[in-house]
DNA sequence: TTTATTTTTTTCAGTAAGTGAAGTTATGTA
DNA sequence: TACATAACTTCACTTACTGAAAAAAATAAA
């Protein structure tokens, strides 16, 4: 018999969590309409919302004249200044930093100066955490963490930073630094991962169960949300999409191998490739634009890696069967010749029984995204924690 | 911080249900290491192992001399008369019914003549079920349920077969007729998933969280056990790894596309192939031994199709990090070209650090492997509604 | 204006499934 | 015989719910 889809299941699997997942997902919510969407007993959610009106987590509403009988309706909505979390990306050119509120809204950006050891790097970031707060007045006693999105490979549950090329880091315990720099809770994972944390708690996947996220950047790289919860894999390596053999015959990659997915249509190989096709761009919606004028290298190479990466998710949604792909787009290719090669090679192969089943959305990353996205693992464990 | 590694997650989320997990893996337990391996206070393994042991679900063993000082431990296992669950498969050439006690052993086997119609099937197996228990001495009352592996499309929730070319089948509610054919409860799922279930509770993953399963028949199937549950997909369709685009130049595939993995590796499309280059073989095994003694066609037939499973594979180790990958060899393919060109495509395939943490792990079928791991998925059902 | 109706929310007693700490049991050892 | 030790049991308590009845706050009808 097929189970009635309430909230109440991972990733929460108490009253609490569903009722916030339930003020996530909707703005506002009444009592009774959050015991009709969660399942919870009417009981139960008066017994919640008490406490968390008690603490400040919770808001009501000025009630409305109800224009009908009955007893009227309270609107109940999360609060989004009872508590804030700071956001950092790590490993691009510029670091940014963010505060964002409860509900994932960014209030202040920063750029962080470059910077050389792990130590350093807590240092500057102190320094710009203080500022941040002053100008945008949020007190400090509220910021109840920070997360740090990497490039590179992690160890979430450690909050370590296994691997990066990028940053020239190896087993830096880069969660541990920060939480004793900052003195607020730290929780570190890769970008894709953040990504996809952000998007199931703030963004497009919020009321998805089962989907994945890609995220093009230099490289390309993926992550899964299954059954409701984040999947890491056995260590903490799944989603790596980027080093999925495209071309056994292809040019070397990074890795040892040939023909990668990330050498055809990774970000970094594309600049690579356009330069040595003698193309002068300096990203790709520069490239784009030479495709759109008719230029027929730009035009192929637009196209191969979008090929490339279609027959990869492809292969993503046969074996996964995502309800969603979200596609991030951090290079600039905008709405053209890549994601249209992209969206095509999706749709020649996979079988027609997952065509009208897998919606596959394509965005172009919002400006800070990146450490918003960091912000909103803090704010995960935060609200998991309550 | 790391969580603790206990038993008490999902599936099963009580008490009760880590109790069972931990008597499958571990043959025979006393309550105190019942309490340390599942991370359940003493006081809870005494309420529950009480209630287990008056069902009769659980049975003491005769306590042994002790060898040391304290209170002597009593051991607690299983009982496997307790119940027993049918299953069958239904598609192949022959259609296995098998009779299991609760701790997956098969007690009786039976094939199940030609039929016609589900309700011709029904009717067969009502016999077959009513002799299997008299030559087994196992009453009717003690069967618990029945589960039937499909091969072909099915809705697991609603007990539907969608789809099955084999059968001829389209929206047939087996579950539903089984079940009221033969008056215990009824559960379908496809050969694929049914055999990660095995794997699961009666076999070789029994300890894993994470693990994908490979079935090797005519065609080519996959299940994935993510977070210790069966992961089905958005709906339904998760693990179609046999319509993954190997050679988009390669030969038409019935799902209308060209190249897909089951026309290059599958068994069917194998053995057209041996046909069409003028080799005459009845199996797999002889199609090894002409490669084993030479025969340029047979190991190069049987290369190319290991080395495109072994692709395929690579992408689904590289995408979800599975701690082991299980392959169930269906057709015979023994320890041969197959094999060895399969395991090197995926060593090929994915990156160093997967190498050391990826159980490739090949096995030959035993001969009643599908009805075997159908009626898993009753005992499954069993046990998780207790 | 008073009473009835309706819907939302709260109260309250009850339950399921645990935990921790103290007590009991059954054995070896001095 | 008394003590030490480890395995198990008992019991009082807690947490997180549910269901049913009661209370609250509005509109509608008499």
């Amino acid at each position: 018999m097929p189970a009635k889809d309430k909230l109440l299941k991972p990733p929460f699997r108490s009253a609490r969590g569903a009722v916030i997942t339930a003020l996530l997902r909707n703005e506002q919510l009444s009592r009774s309409e959050l015991s009709e969407t969660t399942g919870v007993s009417p009981a139960a959610i008066t017994e919640v919302t008490q406490t968390f009106l008690q603490r400040g987590l919770l808001v009501e509403l000025p009630s409305q004249a109800a224009g009908r009988r009955g007893r009227p309706t309270v609107q109940l909505r999360l609060q989004a200044s009872h508590a804030y979390f700071a956001g950092i990306s790590v490993g691009e050119s510029d670091m940014p930093l963010v505060i964002t509120d409860l509900r994932g809204k960014v209030l202040e950006r920063h750029n962080l100066a470059a910077y050389g050891t792990p130590a350093e790097l807590a240092k500057t970031t102190v320094k710009a955490f203080k500022e941040v707060l002053r100008t945008a007045r949020i007190p400090r006693s509220k910021v109840q963490g920070v997360g740090i999105a990497v490039s590179g490979i992690v160890n979430a549950a450690e909050g370590l930073c296994r691997y990066s090329a990028a940053l020239n880091w190896k087993n830096v315990p880069i969660a541990q630094v920060m939480a004793r720099a900052l003195h607020i809770p730290a929780w570190i994972d890769n970008d894709a991962n953040a990504v996809a944390v952000g998007e199931k708690f703030f963004g497009r996947a919020r009321d998805l169960e089962h989907f994945s996220s890609i995220v093009l950047e230099r490289t390309i790289g993926s992550a899964h949300y299954i059954n409701g919860m984040l999947y890491r894999g056995h260590d903490g390596s799944a989603g790596e999409i980027g080093h999925i053999t495209i071309d056994p015959k292809g040019v070397l990659c990074r890795c040892g191998r040939n023909g990668c997915l990330d050498t055809i249509a990774g970000g970094h190989a594309l600049r690579d490739a356009a330069k040595a096709a003698g193309l002068t761009i300096a990203n790709m919606r520069e490239l784009e634009e030479l495709a759109l004028h008719g230029n027929p290298t730009a035009t192929r190479l637009l196209r191969v890696a979008g090929n490339a990466l279609g027959v990869a998710v492809a292969s993503l949604v046969q074996l996964n069967n995502p309800q969603r792909v979200l596609f991030t787009d951090m290079e600039g290719f905008g709405n053209g010749v890549f994601r249209t090669a992209t969206r095509q090679a999706i749709e020649n192969n996979i079988l027609a029984r997952f065509l009208g089943s897998t919606q596959i959305i394509f965005n172009n990353a919002e400006p800070a995204l990146l450490p918003r996205s960091a912000a909103s693992i803090a704010a995960f464990e935060y609200l998991d924690s309550i």
